[in-house]
DNA sequence: CTAGTCCTTCCCGTAACAGGAAGGTCAAGG
DNA sequence: CCTTGACCTTCCTGTTACGGGAAGGACTAG
């Protein structure tokens, strides 16, 4: 497979590809011509990590991630620590998130919106209110 | 004052100051000596964008507001559009974030988390599941 | 033989800074 | 007067995960 058929299929860039094994996350043969040449092993590799990338995890997740695929010595325990880490994080991102958004409706609700100046949103960030820690 | 009263005073780091200048948020004085010479004034526009910067707002839409703030003639329409533009795509990121969380949260819940290879997180991750889209 | 599509490498740009080097300035102390 | 230390300056590199585009080789169809 050339890398614009394993772009289709896997669903990523041919440039991400291209990115991937730069940075060692897959090692596809080459062809007489220069061409990359993918395996089906590849390719699993490939979608592998962009149903991770999905979920959030860095490329370093997705490495280890792979390596604990590749190893099958593994203990799930490792599996787990390392997705239960990486859920920490998104809990934390929207509760981080939600705050702003709290913060920040309650300044667009105390808005008029009109074609006048005063805007209670200018002034919230103006002075030193509570909202933001 | 010089950068370090202003860092201190607007708990913004020295380094992010100066980034702040050279992009153009603020343009401090400067003292004989080459120093920056910060007014009460610039001050409160670092206040202010550390503030927005902390409800997420991009650096421009930092600069966007801060024009806003400058211009005595805005329509609080246009703060008002700014923010409810910006509290979509938080909106949007939690959604993101949550769907995240919801799958992994199963992966992580399947998986037994012993010292056996056998991992759900990892053949979830491995096979064409309804996961991630 | 040529047009068009694919592939290659290489280099720059992104957002918002952080880290650190090399060197100038200033106030205090001996 | 000299030094020490804390402050300030500019400049350069690195970060994350690629995207855009140039210059040029390879392959396929007509």
């Amino acid at each position: 497979m050339n890398i614009g058929d394993v772009a289709a299929r896997s669903g990523l860039p041919a440039k991400t590809i291209r990115y991937y094994e730069e940075i060692g996350l897959i090692r596809p043969l080459r062809s007489d011509n220069g061409y990359r040449a993918f395996r089906d092993s590849d390719l699993h590799k490939l979608a592998f990590i962009g149903r991770a990338r999905g979920l959030g995890f860095s490329i370093e997740e997705c490495r280890k991630l792979l390596a604990l695929y590749d190893d099958r010595q593994r203990a799930s325990s490792d599996v787990k620590a390392l997705a239960e880490a990486h859920l920490t994080q998104i809990a934390e991102k929207i509760v981080e998130l939600r705050a702003m958004e709290a913060t920040l409706k309650a300044l667009v609700s105390a808005c008029a919106g009109d074609d006048r100046p005063d805007c209670p949103i200018l002034t919230g960030l103006a002075e030193a209110g509570e909202c933001c820690g």
